[in-house]
DNA sequence: CTGAAAGCGCTAACAC
DNA sequence: GTGTTAGCGCTTTCAG
């Protein structure tokens, strides 16, 4: 049966319209929705086949007003250029959309560039949210900080140096080790980085897992090799044109844009992966994965 | 002078304890806040002053309730998987969220599904939006259908079928058009192209401007070499493979996930770019930007 | 178990 | 010009 895909076209019907074709007081009828409070089975009943057949939906902004909530739960979006290409924020998005929906929460989203968080202060001015879900951390984080004063709940993907506040993230330091480590394992001693902008908690901590590889194995790490805040492509070649000049086994980019411009770089130059030299990488673009360069998978 | 980061920590500040300090009544207040009616110049500079001084930011959401408004506008997203690689829907979603900010409206988010709209549904019941954006067009497109047939203010990014709907896009077939006239005046006779699924109406036109640049220039064109519907790298595959047995110009690809696969596929099978073939591709994706094919710029 | 009434924070006639 | 009143659609005491 199909329960009424058509919305009432003219004045939606209310909890008082209900009451009253029923014969009944409004708090019953909220009470019977609810299903806090007393309510005899019957009642209860009647109103349940009354939504039912009429298709009655709850004005959830006027339940919000009532209940000072808003049922809806702010995503911050990073606006920065370059990360429009990273399939990560969407990916979040389309997560959190899925959940918000169980819930009966919806999804209201801003964007925030750098530390300009205009958009997020107006969110929040506007009370338009219950909470707030940040989807990258950078060192010293303004939204964080701001959320954080205006006693605002908020959760932040990714992970930052506050304690207090709660993070949800894939273990990016281990899964670097992880990596770096099974390279050395299977012989790739002499290791290149290539990290972005250490601004990102991410970069940090993908860093930071490649230096621990190197330490638990006991290798040497050369550090002449590491290539830190790589934030634009003339810097990537640069790298690489440093890298080739060296017997290097292996490149670990931190990420799939730098990745992409490394490989890039090679063909240019007429280099040939994986026999001159082996590249790793975080995400998995689908661009990439054509590819097929020696990758790690972890988003 | 830094006007008041800080949210009243405890309750929120309404417009009845404004007209409670100043002495004047809450529509008073409402009326120097929305300028609307008649108001002397004194209060409204009194009332302006209290605001400014309290950091007072009204209620949106009660404000939309008395106005049966939500100053919300829903944003739909694809969610299918292929599509979460393509950077277009992020960047629509940050334009968005920059224009509805400036007239103070917030934007919610949600997916659809292939033909699966029950979070469409939802977020309409549920009266969280005063109009919608759909994000892209489908042939014979369930969510546009029903906000039509629900009377939902909507407009779509993309054209479709239907003209009493409002659209806006690119001129897709006419960017096709362009691009492959220009292939074909600079003396690239034999031409193939690989499009992606047609039941994307922005697929479709761009196979409707290839057909038409031919057309136009009296040239013939190769049906054989009209891949359609190139939805897997297997199908691209074999494309290429059927292409590259004839003595081709110039692959035309509809989108950069096409064109990425196609580079790959013809760097496993030692043909180089754009010696022994050339590629054009619309989007120019930053990954494939490192590649620099012949590529067209549209978005 | 049910109803009446007040209230969430704001707007919009309607008076004066 | 400003105040009064009645809502927007729902929840939530408090009676009964």
């Amino acid at each position: 049966m199909d329960d009424g895909d058509k919305i009432r076209a003219s004045k939606n019907i209310t909890i008082g319209d209900i009451a009253e074709e029923l014969g009944l007081s409004k708090s019953t009828i909220s009470r019977a929705i609810s299903g806090k409070g007393r309510i005899s089975e019957a009642t209860m009943l009647k109103v349940k086949e009354y939504i039912r057949v009429h298709n009655y939906k709850p004005n959830v902004i006027a339940k919000g007003l009532a209940q000072s909530k808003t049922y809806n739960i702010g995503v911050i979006l990073p606006a920065d250029a370059n990360l429009i290409e990273i399939p990560f924020f969407q990916s979040c998005l389309m997560g959190i959309c899925e959940e918000t929906a169980i819930q009966d929460y919806d999804v209201v989203v801003t964007t925030v560039k750098e530390d300009d968080i205009t958009f997020l202060k107006r969110l929040i001015h506007n009370q338009k949210v219950d909470g707030v879900i940040l989807t990258r951390s950078l060192v010293n984080d303004a939204p964080a900080k701001y959320l954080k004063e205006n006693d605002i709940p908020f959760v932040v993907i990714g992970s930052c140096e506050d304690n207090d506040i709660v993070q949800i993230d894939n273990n990016h330091l281990e899964g670097c080790r992880e990596l770096t480590s099974i390279l050395l394992m299977s012989g790739n001693h002499s290791l290149a980085l290539l990290a972005g902008n250490q601004n990102h908690i991410v970069n940090r901590n993908r860093y930071a897992g490649f230096v621990k590889a190197f330490h638990d194995s006991k290798l040497s790490m050369d550090n002449s090799m590491v290539f830190l805040d790589m934030n634009n492509n003339v810097l990537i070649d640069r790298a690489v044109n440093q890298i080739m000049e060296r017997h290097i086994d292996c490149i670990v980019c931190s990420d799939d844009l730098i990745c992409s411009r490394v490989l890039a770089k090679l063909n240019e130059d007429n280099y040939s992966v994986p026999e001159d030299i082996k590249v790793a990488s975080f995400y998995n673009n689908a661009h990439l994965e054509s590819y097929n360069p020696l990758s790690h998978h972890l988003v």
